[in-house]
Order: structure tokens, then C-alpha cells, then sequence
RNA sequence: GGACGCCUAGCUCAGCUGGUUCAGAGCGCCUGCCUUACAAGCAGGAGGUCAGAGGUUCAAAUCCUCUGGCGUCCA
């Protein structure tokens, strides 16, 4: 990186080259990289792993973003900060690729068996997989690299069968027919997340069961083909209508099967007819009764949902909808059918295939949820972990204490492999291999056995991913012991809320569970595997709609980041991104990004340009302490002042997770207070006539000024800033802003009298350009102006301040009126008590300045009407505090004070 | 049906525990400027009964209740 600091900056910020430039220095230097300094506080973020299969979206945006921000400001901090990436190996969406691949040569993964299908699976991953990686380092991501992880690496699986295996032997996993979410395409069950709901169209059929020749009960359902399947009728315990026939024996249509009326809180009186069928082997809430009344589960599909052969001839083999048809037509025969209506419903798709979900009963592998839930609720509930924002505790709350168990196995090959081994009379146990299998069951070594076909669900491994990182539970062979010990836990976890169930509380659990071997101690708040868990924005289109590829609505973040920079980009998303609200989004809101990296691209060049035209050696220092107080005048104490507590903003909102505040705070500061102010402040006196000297100083400061400014934006714009920053001062070829550290905020130089002094001046300024504006004074027209002071201000007070009432007003000539003097033909304008004067001439509009004036009166006269209107309240004077009422009758005085003044200037007028 | 969130300028949003010249910012719009860092910019301006109703209070955009609309999650 030998770059000439010299070399003046071009025009415009061009980020792409910038970008590349750094990115790999950082990267080919390990800059990123991390190692345990037990002198050092731990910062730790394990990445929430993307699929293989994924490519980056606005969501990978936003949640990297951040988390990179929270690491360059830990980094910057002191903290050891450690941001480990990795991918999940995404079982169903990856398995589906390969599959679909496979099919362009008209094959199946049967065709090629397991083991080769899984070589074939691995070379995609190598060749195809894992774009989102290299992506996220176009964003600027400080990850250790060196720590990469896959969820199917051997380290990472050794830790998934060793999870199972304890877990088994514990009897908090076992094996059950449950009913799944069946995909009948893709034969797997699939998790709750994996399914899409939406509404649908559909229609309810109420139909007929003789209950004896006469009498029949009616029930309403959305599903009729499931009739099939029914072993009960239900009704809820309180419907009166009903209340005589629980108990009666009724008779399933078509099948003739006689079943009984049972009385369950699930049924809904309100909805159909308060009577329902129950199918507990087709629909989870049937289920569920099922289990309550000690129903029978009849089965009357296959994997295909098609008609097994429990059914009656003529319907076996029949699809679930040829099915539906067959039997509608049928009851409609027999005159059963007594209506039918239109119905609008749910219905679950496979998100990956888009095959209508079918509630699916078979066997599959569970955890027990509720021993692993309950010190997991306790450490949200008691504030062990802290979620931001606060609201979604309660969510977390609801769904762990009605939790229900985790169905584990997936009918899939890509994935690891359910360590369960069978004997050929079906005792099983769970171990590390045939050998220790043959062992646990107590059998010779001759005794064959087989491994379950199943792997495990996705989840399963990543619900470990905060420790297996770091090769859990082989950690002492892989001497990754003292990182496990030193990165764990993590400091912040950065998620989407649409996955709290699902990975979140998960990992909590698993954290609190395994925890304790590897951390040696019960404490909670040693255990878990993080302190405090972001929930991110969901981006939306400008619109609101949720961003879909098949909306077609989502920008293209690599096309962003070419359009804008990822500098830009990250800062715009960040700008727009409030905690706990959603974002609506559209490409052109980066030009916020872009124009802001323009402005600080442009403001160093000023001082670059002005450092050459001074002279001003470079310094070597890498760490600025502090800002030097000589030849200080009031915009210096004032940018200070505002830089302290600009910095002191920025740490408060970051401990409390609110980004927005920061890039705002940030945004703000720089923009308007660095450079709309300051800088243009110190124009009059660089190029004034203070000596040389002063001037260096001067400028020194402001360029150390914007050195500290750079460092406190670098976590949101790291490329940007990290190039200027090398162009400041003469810099060793490994020295990087990543590794300075942010100033100390020194509450001392935050200064109420400065501030209040200048935004005296400011009004000042801004009265005079508004009255130049309104006459039409052309910018380059220099003007005389008449002051008439104020009570508490002095012409000294006023004159001290000339040099930047020419520059940034364009004011020539500054003279005082007697308070008796009344100027004619001119404009005024009344700040804090000082009246300042603009004789025009003939220039003057007169109207127009009349126009002004009133408009000006009418605004203090409605203030100092709702003031008076207080204090005529006798409520107001006796209750509220003093100061506030001593506060009001001030300002009623001054602006009393004021319309005076203005009154008297507009009858001048006439 | 239950839970939560949101409604402030044409658009996107700030306004924390009530009292600062409380009604703000950015974009857009209008006017004037190529002022030797920046037209991706500078200066000035117009624009809102803070969704509606009621209540608490000396005082409400801010706290409470209800209503309406939008959204998310759960069922």
C-alpha cells in the first residue's frame, strides 16, 4: 500500500477500486483475524449461517452489516473482537439442486444410490456452493476467514451424533408415529418454518352421518377424501345443541364404520355446523384429540398421498384430489351432501416445490422439548440473554412454555446420518459406530446391523453451531480448547425474528444443555451461547410488499454495491433500518450512502488541498488522543463540544442496539455541524490574515478533528474511511484505521455556553441570508449591515464575530445604532433582542419586506398568546414546578421584547 | 379468534421517561446560486388540527381507554 499521501483526491468518490483495493489488503494481511489475548476481553459474533445454496439478499445485507458494524466498533473498542463465518449445509434446498441437476440427465439420486449421490452433493459444494461467502466480502465483512466453518465438516458432525447419542441415552430422544408435514413430492417430512401458508379458496362440505334412519349428524369439513380416515365425531363440551349426543355411536359414510361422538375443548362451535370429523392420522389438531379420547390413528394414504389400501377398492391408488372428487360425487348419491360453501383457508405448500403440505403420520425421531425449554425460558425471563427489541420476549415466552417436541429426522441423504443402528429384530440403540452399537445392545461381534436411512434435521446442527465452531466436543484434539473456552459465549446474535423458534431458542437450549461440559460450571450466564440477541427489520419494497423473487421486487445487492458502493450500502441500510420496525427499500435510497460518502470524500479534500497549500507536514502519529486547544476560537470549541457529545450519542445508542441513531447522529454531525459549519467557519480565518502559524494549528485541528470523525464512522463506511484515514497522516504498511481506537469522550469540552453562543451566530447568519434571499440580493453582492444591540451583547461580542459574517453572509461593513435611531428603507430582523438592519435603497421591496415582517409578528404574536394563556391558569402557577413557570414568563418577556421591536421596524417602513 | 407492532409534511421516517422557539430531518417541490472541497453540491422557501373520539393532567404528538385503517406472528 504505498500510496502517495500527497496526491490530491479526484473530484467525485469512485468506490470500486477503493473497495477491492482494501478489502484484499485486509484480507492477504489477516487483518481480521483473531487469537485468544486472555488480556483482552472476548468480542464474539458466530455468523447465522446462510445456505450453501443461497445467494445474498437485502436481508444478508442488512444482518451483516450490522453484525460487521458491531465488530469493527468492539475491535475499536479494545475488545478481542472475533467474527467467525461459516455456511449451513441446507439438507432440502440442497439436496434439490443436486437432484435437479441430476435430472437434466434424466437420472434419480436412486440411480446412483446414496454414496455416490453424496460424492456428487460434495463436488456441487465445491464447485457451485457457497457464492454467498465470497459475496459477503464485497460488503466488507471483518470476518476471521480463518475460522470458516461448514455444518457438515467432520468436526461439526462428530458434534451433531455426539448431541444425539447423549440425548438418546438420556431418553430425551425417541422414536414415535407423529403426524409430519408431509411432502408427497419430495417424500420427506419437512419442518414447520419449510411449509408456506396462504389463503386460499377452497370449499366447506357439510355432510351427513346416519346416526340412526332418521337422525344424522352433520359435520363440516374442508377435506371430504379424509372421511375415509375418521374415527371419531366432535363436539365441544359446552354446545348445548349437542351436549345429549356425546357418547352416540355414528356411522362414517361410504366406509360404514360405526364411531363414537366425543366432547373436546379444541372444537370450535361457531365454525360449521360445531360438529367435527375426526382423522387423527390426517390433521395435527385431530391428532391431538386423538391422543386426548384414545382414538385410533387409520392411515389411508402412502407417501405419495395417494390411497393405501385401507381404503375400499374402488378408491385405492386414487389421488388425495381424485380422491376428493370420487367421494363428493359419491355422497351427493347417497344423498349425504347436504351443502356445500365457499371457503377461504390456509393451505400449506412445500416452500421448496410447492406440493400442498399433507399432514403426514409416520415414524420419526423427536427431542423432548420441555426439560431442554425450561432453563431456556428462564435465562430470556431473568434477563441472562436480552433481546432487542424487548418485544419479542414475549413471543419467545409464549412459544416455549406451549412448546411442543422437535421432529428431527428428515427422509433425506444430504445431511448427517441418524447414528441409530438396528438388530434385525428391531431393538436399536444410538451410538458412535457398530462397535460401540453392538456393545450397548450386549451383542457378539457377529450380529449384523444396520444404520438408520434418515439424517437429521438442518437444525440440528446449527442449534450447535455456537460452540461446534470451535470443534466441540474433540476441541483438546484439534487444540481448539482455549478458543472454546475464550470466544465462548458470544457477545450479540444477529437474526430475523422469523427464525427465533427455530435456531434462537434452540441454541439457548443446547448452550444451557452442553454448556456445562466444556465450560465447567452451571451458571447460566456461562452457558448461553449469547448475552444479547438483535432481531433485524424485515426489507420491504416501497410498497411494503415483503421482498420475493417471484414478485420480482428485490434489488440485486452485487448490483447495488456496483451502482453505489458497498460503503453506500451499508450506510443506507443502516439509515433506514429503525430497531423492531420494517424497512421499505428501493434502490435509489443508497444515493443517501452515496452522496453522504461524496460529502466526506470532498470535505478531506478541502483539507487535503489546504494541507498542501499550507505546507503542513503529515504527521506520523496513528492514534490522535485528543484535539489540541490553541488559538481555539468559538467554532473550534463549538465543533469540539459536538464532537464529544456526537461521540458520547454514539456509544449510548450503540449500547442500546439503536443503529439508525448512530448513522444518523453520525450522519448529522458530519454533514451538517463538520461541514456546513465548521469548516466553512474556518475558511475566514485560513485564508485570513492570522500568521502561518495559527493557520497549521488550525488546520491541524480540523484534520484531527476528521480523523476522529473517520474512525467513528469507519465501522458503517470501513473502505472509505480506512482510504482517507491512510491519506491523513503518514502511515507503516500494516497500519489500518480497523485497528485505532475510537477517542475517549471528554465530557469537560462538552460545552453548553459555546454551543448556546453559537447558535447565537448561526441565527444571526441565517436572518441576514434569509433577508438576502427574500430581496433578491445576488450571493456575490456584498452588504453593509446596522446592528442595534441586544441587552446582554456587546459590540465586541458582535465584532468578533465579522470575519464570519463576511464569508458565510457576505456582510461588508458592520456599524451600531443608538438605541433612539430608528434606519429607514431597510430590512430587519430580531435575534435574541439584537435587531440587525439591512439598508437596501432602492433594492428594498417594500411589500415584500412588510409581507415579512408581519408574517414574522403573527408567529411570536401565537407563541405569546399560548405562553399568556398558561399563565393566566391559576392551576398552571400553583402546580407546575417554578422553574418552569419562571421559564415561561421569561420567554414571554423576550418575545414580548421582540414584537416590539418588530412593530416599530415595520412602521418605519411606511 | 388471540398476541404484538404501526398510523406525524406529497413520500420515507426522527421525536426516550409529558414542559427546550415542539411540531423536526431526508427525499420530492418552488426560488436563487457553477461562491477557489463537493451541482452526488450551497443558500433560501412553501407544506402537517401529530389517524379519529374520549379521558388523566396545570400542561398531551408523548400517558390511559375505545374506534378505524395497515402489517406481522400464533391459532
Amino acid at each position: 500500500m504505498s500510496e502517495d499521501p500527497h496526491s490530491s483526491l479526484e473530484k467525485t468518490y469512485s468506490p470500486h477500486q477503493v473497495e477491492q483495493k482494501w478489502y484484499a489488503h485486509w484480507e492477504n494481511n489477516g487483518l481480521f483475524h483473531s487469537s485468544v489475548h486472555l488480556e483482552k476481553q472476548p468480542y464474539t459474533i458466530v455468523i447465522p449461517p446462510p445456505n450453501v445454496t443461497g445467494v445474498l439478499h437485502m436481508g444478508h445485507i442488512l444482518n451483516n452489516t450490522l453484525q460487521d458494524v458491531f465488530i469493527r466498533y468492539a475491535r475499536m473498542m479494545g475488545y478481542e473482537a472475533c467474527w467467525i463465518p461459516g455456511m449451513d449445509h441446507a439438507g432440502i434446498a440442497t439436496q434439490n439442486v443436486v437432484e435437479r441437476e441430476l435430472m437434466k440427465q434424466g437420472k434419480t439420486r436412486y440411480d446412483l444410490g446414496r454414496e455416490r449421490f453424496l460424492e456428487k452433493v460434495w463436488e456441487w459444494k465445491t464447485q457451485y456452493g457457497g457464492v454467498i461467502i465470497q459475496q459477503l466480502r464485497t460488503l466488507g465483512s471483518s470476518c476471521d476467514w480463518d475460522r470458516e466453518k461448514f455444518t457438515m465438516d467432520e468436526p461439526l458432525s462428530q458434534a451433531v451424533q455426539e448431541v444425539f447419542i447423549r440425548l438418546f441415552d438420556e431418553g430425551l430422544i425417541y422414536r414415535g408415529k407423529y403426524i409430519v408435514n408431509w411432502c408427497p413430492k419430495d417424500h420427506t417430512a419437512i419442518s414447520d418454518d419449510e411449509v408456506e401458508h396462504s389463503e386460499q379458496m377452497g370449499k366447506l362440505y357439510f355432510v351427513k352421518y346416519p346416526i340412526d334412519a332418521k337422525s344424522f349428524a352433520t359435520v363440516a369439513t374442508t377435506r371430504p377424501e379424509t372421511i375415509l380416515g375418521d374415527v371419531a365425531i366432535a363436539v365441544h363440551p359446552g354446545d348445548e345443541r349437542y351436549a345429549s349426543l356425546v357418547g352416540t355411536i355414528v356411522r362414517v359414510p361410504i366406509v360404514d364404520r360405526p364411531v363414537k361422538i366425543v366432547a373436546d375443548d379444541y372444537v370450535d362451535p361457531k365454525f360449521g355446523t360445531g360438529m367435527v370429523k375426526v382423522t387423527p392420522a390426517h390433521d395435527p389438531n385431530d391428532y391431538y384429540i386423538g391422543q386426548r379420547h384414545n382414538l385410533p390413528q387409520l392411515n389411508i394414504f402412502d407417501i405419495s398421498a395417494k390411497l393405501n389400501d385401507t381404503v375400499p377398492e374402488e378408491y385405492q391408488g386414487l389421488d388425495r384430489f381424485a380422491a376428493r372428487k370420487k367421494i363428493v360425487a359419491e355422497l351427493q348419491q347417497q344423498g349425504l351432501l347436504l351443502k356445500v360453501e365457499d371457503h377461504s383457508h390456509s393451505v400449506g405448500k412445500c416452500y421448496r416445490c410447492n406440493t400442498i403440505i399433507e399432514p403426514y403420520l409416520s415414524d420419526q425421531w423427536f427431542v423432548k422439548m420441555k426439560p431442554l425449554a425450561e432453563p431456556a425460558l428462564e435465562a430470556v425471563t431473568d434477563g441472562t440473554i436480552k433481546f432487542y427489541p424487548e418485544r419479542w420476549k414475549r413471543v419467545y415466552e409464549h412459544w416455549m412454555t406451549n412448546i411442543r417436541d422437535w421432529c428431527i429426522s428428515r427422509q433425506l441423504w444430504w445431511g448427517q446420518r441418524i447414528p441409530v443402528y438396528y438388530t434385525p429384530d428391531g431393538s436399536f440403540t444410538a451410538a458412535r459406530g457398530v462397535t460401540e452399537a453392538r456393545e450397548k445392545l450386549g451383542l457378539p461381534e457377529s450380529t449384523l446391523l444396520y444404520q438408520d436411512e434418515d439424517v437429521l434435521d438442518t437444525w440440528f446442527s446449527s442449534w450447535l453451531w455456537p460452540f461446534s465452531v470451535h470443534n466441540w466436543p474433540n476441541h483438546s484434539r484439534h487444540k481448539t480448547e482455549a478458543d472454546l473456552r475464550y470466544y465462548y459465549p458470544t457477545e450479540t446474535l444477529v437474526t430475523g425474528p422469523d427464525i427465533i423458534f427455530f435456531w434462537v431458542a434452540r441454541m439457548i437450549m443446547s448452550g444451557l444443555k452442553f454448556g456445562p461440559s466444556f465450560t465447567g460450571t452451571n451458571k447460566p450466564s456461562a452457558n448461553v451461547p449469547f448475552r444479547n440477541v438483535y432481531f433485524t427489520s424485515i426489507i420491504r419494497d416501497e410498497k411494503g410488499r415483503k421482498m420475493s423473487k417471484s414478485l420480482g421486487n428485490s434489488p440485486e445487492p452485487l448490483e447495488l454495491i456496483k451502482e453505489y458502493g458497498a460503503d453506500a450500502v451499508r450506510f443506507t441500510i443502516l439509515y433506514l433500518a429503525p430497531l423492531g420496525q420494517d424497512v421499505l427499500y428501493s434502490a435509489e435510497k443508497n444515493e443517501i450512502g452515496r452522496n453522504f460518502a461524496n460529502k466526506i470524500w470532498n470535505a478531506a479534500r478541502f483539507l487535503l488541498m489546504n494541507r498542501d497549500q499550507l505546507e503542513l507536514v503529515p504527521g506520523h502519529s496513528s492514534d490522535t488522543t485528543g484535539f489540541k486547544l490553541d488559538h481555539t476560537d468559538l467554532a473550534d470549541l463549538w465543533i469540539i463540544s459536538r464532537f464529544n457529545s456526537t461521540s458520547s450519542e454514539v456509544l449510548a445508542a450503540l449500547k442500546e442496539f439503536e443503529i439508525n441513531k448512530v448513522s444518523k447522529a453520525l450522519y448529522d454531525f458530519i454533514w451538517h455541524d463538520y461541514c456546513d459549519w465548521y469548516l466553512e467557519m474556518i475558511k475566514s480565518r485560513l485564508y485570513g490574515v492570522e500568521p502561518l502559524s495559527t493557520k497549521k494549528v488550525v488546520l491541524q485541528r480540523a484534520l484531527d478533528i476528521f480523523d476522529g470523525s473517520l474512525r467513528l464512522l469507519h465501522p458503517f463506511m470501513p473502505f472509505l474511511t480506512e482510504e482517507l484515514w491512510q491519506h491523513l497522516g503518514e502511515r507503516k504498511p500494516l497500519q489500518t484505521i480497523m485497528h485505532t481506537h475510537l477517542l475517549p469522550v471528554d465530557h469537560e469540552l462538552i460545552d453548553r455556553v459555546v454551543e448556546s453562543e453559537m447558535s447565537f451566530v448561526q441565527n444571526m447568519i441565517e436572518s441576514i441570508r434569509t433577508i438576502r434571499s427574500s430581496m433578491n440580493v445576488p450571493p456575490s453582492k456584498e452588504i453593509a449591515i446596522s446592528v442595534r444591540l441586544g441587552a446582554d451583547k456587546t459590540k465586541e461580542s458582535i465584532l468578533r464575530y465579522a470575519g464570519y459574517l463576511t464569508r458565510l453572509a457576505r456582510v461588508s461593513d458592520i456599524s451600531f445604532l443608538d438605541v433612539n435611531i430608528q434606519p429607514k428603507q431597510s430590512a430587519s430582523a430580531v435575534v435574541e433582542g439584537t435587531e440587525f438592519f439591512i439598508p437596501l435603497g432602492g433594492l428594498i421591496d417594500l411589500d415584500k419586506e412588510r409581507e415579512r415582517l408581519n408574517k414574522e409578528m403573527q408567529r411570536i404574536t401565537g407563541l405569546i398568546e399560548s405562553i399568556e394563556k398558561k399563565l393566566h391558569n391559576k392551576g398552571f402557577l400553583s402546580k407546575a414546578p417554578p422553574e418552569v413557570v419562571q421559564k415561561e414568563q421569561v420567554k414571554r418577556d423576550n418575545f414580548g421584547e421582540t414584537l416590539e421591536k418588530l412593530k416599530k421596524n415595520l412602521e418605519t417602513l411606511s
